[in-house]
RNA sequence: CGGGGAUUAGUUCAGAUGGCCAGAACGUACGCUUUGGGAGCGUAAGGUCGCCGGUUCAAGUCCGGCAUCCCCGACCA
């Protein structure tokens, strides 16, 4: 992609009330425009990151079973009303057609999914069952905050899994976990808490959240400094200093994380709104058994880069970049500059590297050096009169450069 | 929904105590000079000062209401 013809250009300041990392780097790198409080458009840079996001997501879905579908965002009154939640949910965003029918503007699934499921399960041969789907997500927030951690719209993907029985759903249930460590993992979030939290209003059943810890978050949690446990505050009994209840070797630390990963057990809560039955291999009716598990997919973008950024700017793990690689080209008045320019670029391109080449003329070196900073893309490439006949290189999230031959360039990224 | 702050050029912001044609920087357009850390000079375009009402000879500036955005809290599948 050349740089001169990319919808969105960078911003030297942006509004100085916009206090959240994310808003102010994705803003000023032109990843996303605010349309209003909490309502954002993505524009090309970030549209990519998201979708190698969303990516990642669906291929880990897949691989536990997951069945990608599209649910509709506008849903039928009557649905709501046969879970009760038409009028017990205030986050609703509820509208009216000219002819008078009402409908809810999907917050989440459950009511469209679980009608469908039982249009095709009747016995316990046709479960388990796994659907997912990744859109947009629409909450009726009193008050949106901190950039896109928290709109009123957002996107998120939200699986539903059905059992022939509890057990069943259990295994699947620690089958998710992993799956989610793994996306997690993946998109460069190292460091995830599993927290036990409340199960919300439709189940007493503990549920799991996943959190990145970085002081930008809004969930208080209790963590321990040495492994993997964490509550979050709403339940927690534990604190601060208190040795860790499951390794009995660190102690507990109070601290912000941002929760981008939620998983419900959802027993049989929307198959007795719907009577979705199965029969079991006696030939006797049992209600199935649900969880569903969502992952906030444009609040990940968000957190990811609250987690990965420096004074100049964004600093995106490699997986979800929204290049690979960032080529910049310099004295390119000069005619032999130049022509180098555009062959370390088809080079690239002949060798399936996602590249974006600044190559814009009349535009200082200094300007293009802190734009590349300010979008982050891990690997910077500069050729310039200098270079001669081999590439500048350098990391994003490293100081040094060097210089190296196009072969030795394309190894480097292709290590990741 | 409670509390605080903000709203002036495309963008970011200045515009005590009311007073001529409302300013800067960045950006944009044109010309020249430039090219390794947000270059320089010159020229130009660009504004219902968020909206409605009030006070006044006179309102961007004072008063009242409303809207929108940001922050803190409450809320949060």
């Amino acid at each position: 992609m050349l740089y001169s013809k990319l919808f969105g250009k960078t911003k030297k300041t942006v509004n100085q009330q916009f206090e959240s990392k994310n808003h102010e780097l994705l803003t000023k790198g032109g990843f996303i425009d605010q349309v209003s409080s909490g309502i954002y458009s993505l524009l090309p840079l970030g549209k990519k990151v998201l979708s190698h996001i969303e990516n990642v997501i669906r291929q880990e879905m897949e691989a536990i079973g997951g069945q990608e579908i599209s649910m509709p965002l506008l849903q039928p009154k009557i649905n709501w009303q046969k879970t009760n939640r038409w009028s017990t949910v205030d986050i609703l965003f509820k509208t009216k057609s000219q002819y008078g029918q009402e409908y809810v503007i999907a917050p989440t699934h459950e009511e469209i999914v679980t009608p469908l499921a039982k249009k095709y399960i009747e016995s316990y041969r046709d479960l388990p069952l796994y659907l997912y789907h990744i859109t947009p997500k629409f909450r009726d927030e009193p008050r949106p905050k901190s950039g896109i951690l928290r709109g009123k719209e957002f996107g998120m993907k939200d699986l539903y899994s059905f059992h022939a029985d509890k057990k069943d759903f259990e295994i699947f249930y620690q089958k998710v976990i992993e799956a989610y460590l793994k996306i997690f993992n993946r998109v460069g979030l190292k460091e995830i808490k599993i927290t036990e939290a409340s199960g919300g209003s439709f189940s007493k059943k503990l549920s799991h959240e996943f959190n990145v810890i970085t002081p930008a978050g809004e969930v208080d949690l209790f963590y321990c400094s040495f492994c993997s446990f964490a509550q979050n505050q709403e339940i927690a009994t534990l604190k601060e200093g208190e040795l860790c209840p499951r390794c009995r070797k660190g102690r507990m630390i109070k601290g912000k994380a941002i929760e981008v990963g939620n998983i419900f057990d959802l027993n049989t809560r929307f198959s007795d709104s719907f009577d979705l039955f199965c029969v079991d291999n006696q030939g006797e009716k049992k209600p199935v058994y649900m969880g569903c598990y969502g992952i906030g997919t444009t609040r990940l973008l968000g957190a990811i880069v609250e987690v990965y950024h420096d004074d100049k700017g964004i600093i995106w793990p490699e997986n979800i970049a929204p290049y690979q690689v960032h080529l910049l080209g310099l004295d390119q008045q000069d005619k032999i500059v130049n022509q180098n320019c555009q062959k370390v670029y088809q080079q690239l391109i002949k060798k399936k590297i996602a590249v974006l080449f600044d190559d814009r003329q009349e535009i200082s070196a200094g300007q293009k050096f802190s734009d590349a900073d300010l979008i982050g893309i891990p690997h910077r490439l500069v050729v310039s009169k200098r270079t001669g006949e081999k590439i500048e290189y350098k990391r994003r999230d490293q100081k040094e450069s060097k210089l190296l031959t196009l072969e030795e360039i394309i190894k480097l990224c292709h290590q990741g």
